[in-house]
DNA sequence: GCAAGTCAGATTGCTCAACAATCTTAGGCA
DNA sequence: TGCCTAAGATTGTTGAGCAATCTGACTTGC
């Protein structure tokens, strides 16, 4: 056995939390670290004994992460890390630009979600300047959950979690965040002070040109891709 | 042994349907037929012995269900049928309102989607002469399911899904369809002219009025509901 | 050489039985 | 009444096992 996942023997400040949840953590974890990467299979019984469960509880955690959107799931055949294509970026860049203009355009004055939007920005421009592109990628993704929670809607920010997951697939397969972010970070900074102005009006068409350039930036990519 | 799912021998012309599937569509079912209300308690063992499942395979159909939202699950207590309560509602309406009345206003001309909304919105009106109230809940669900097809998006339509699932819990409770649904009959016909005469601007205001007030007669059958 | 058929090995889907951990509840006691 | 305890019930997790299905290599026949 060679167990990765903790067992402290419960009694702690944090949530309770069953070896299910852990192992998918530990799943997601390896996901978005691309130790695990798009398209790969992911067979229950190596991956059970890895993880230190059983494949039953494997198998429970396969359910939350196929509704995840993180594996795909086939009847007989196992899952696979799920590989975003062409459709999925065009899709979740129509959600995006429908939920984060619109939230942006209604956003209320010194909406607390100000803060997190600032913070993140400063972060982002920070790691630019010590070439931390990782971070980058990090924090321009705070920065939209930011505007998705201007919408103050639990669901809307789950629904943002769930794209963002797929989004992060999307950007390991092009492995190049500079390429991917870079273009972003002065127009986030612009965004955010003209909500904070009150011009949300403008605020909202900025963003949605500018989530168009995203999304051709990310195409693009995918078209070297499969090109090379 | 009970069962009530099918066992068929496999190899038919539809999809292949695991049993695990097959008891979340069961459970899907009883909960929205009203034999498992909200609230109710949903222990492993019995639902198992009377689904003809193995516990282990109704505790996946259970982390499916949990994440539709139709169950919550407590961790060592066990799952119960999900209760909507106000601030569940008030959010629904706040994200109906975003993406629908956007849908509406971006709608391309002659889509498809306009004639499931014909469709339903007559089949709504021959229901309410035949008095049959849960039908016409039914063909107004199906409208709105097709105000969200207007955006083509396929998250947004499973977004959709997870909110009526939600909705509908709601609307058990209250459990009178002629009171939640009889107000909106002519404005569905109404507001679907209004997109096929390409006054999407139009249409789309006359789609927030109508939310504000759906939301506001469920709220207040919550209301009733508390004070009795 | 190539298409079709066959068969063993691997993997998944599901079940069962068991046990530890946790929650609930009813009694007992101060 | 209010707290404590012990028994009972339920959940969390495991491990073994078996049938169904898939995969890939091998054989066969053309």
């Amino acid at each position: 056995m060679s167990s990765v996942l903790g067992s402290a023997p419960a009694g702690e400040g944090g949530a309770v939390v069953s070896r299910t949840m852990e192992a998918a953590a530990e799943i997601r974890s390896r996901i978005s670290h691309g130790e695990l990467k798009p398209g790969d299979r992911v067979p229950e019984a190596k991956l059970a004994e890895s993880l230190g469960v059983s494949r039953n509880t494997l198998r429970e955690a396969f359910r939350s992460l196929n509704q995840e959107g993180l594996i795909t799931q086939v009847p007989n055949r196992g899952a696979y890390v799920a590989i975003p294509n062409i459709n999925t970026i065009i899709d979740i860049y129509r959600v995006r630009r429908l939920i984060e203009c619109q939230a942006v355009a209604d956003a209320l004055p010194r909406h607390p979600a100000f803060t997190d939007m600032r913070s993140a920005v400063e972060a982002a421009l920070e790691q630019r300047d010590l070439d931390d592109w990782a971070g980058v990628a990090g924090s321009n993704i705070r920065f939209h959950r930011a505007i998705f929670e201007l919408a103050d809607s639990p669901r809307l920010n789950r629904l943002y979690v769930q794209l963002t997951t797929e989004l992060r697939l999307a950007f390991g397969l092009i492995d190049d965040p500079e390429y991917l972010h870079a273009p972003f970070l002065e127009r986030n900074l612009e965004i955010l002070e003209l909500i904070e102005a009150g011009e949300t009006a403008k605020a909202s068409e900025l963003l949605r040109e500018y989530l168009f350039l995203a999304e051709r930036i990310l195409l693009a990519g995918y078209e070297r891709l499969s090109t090379t």
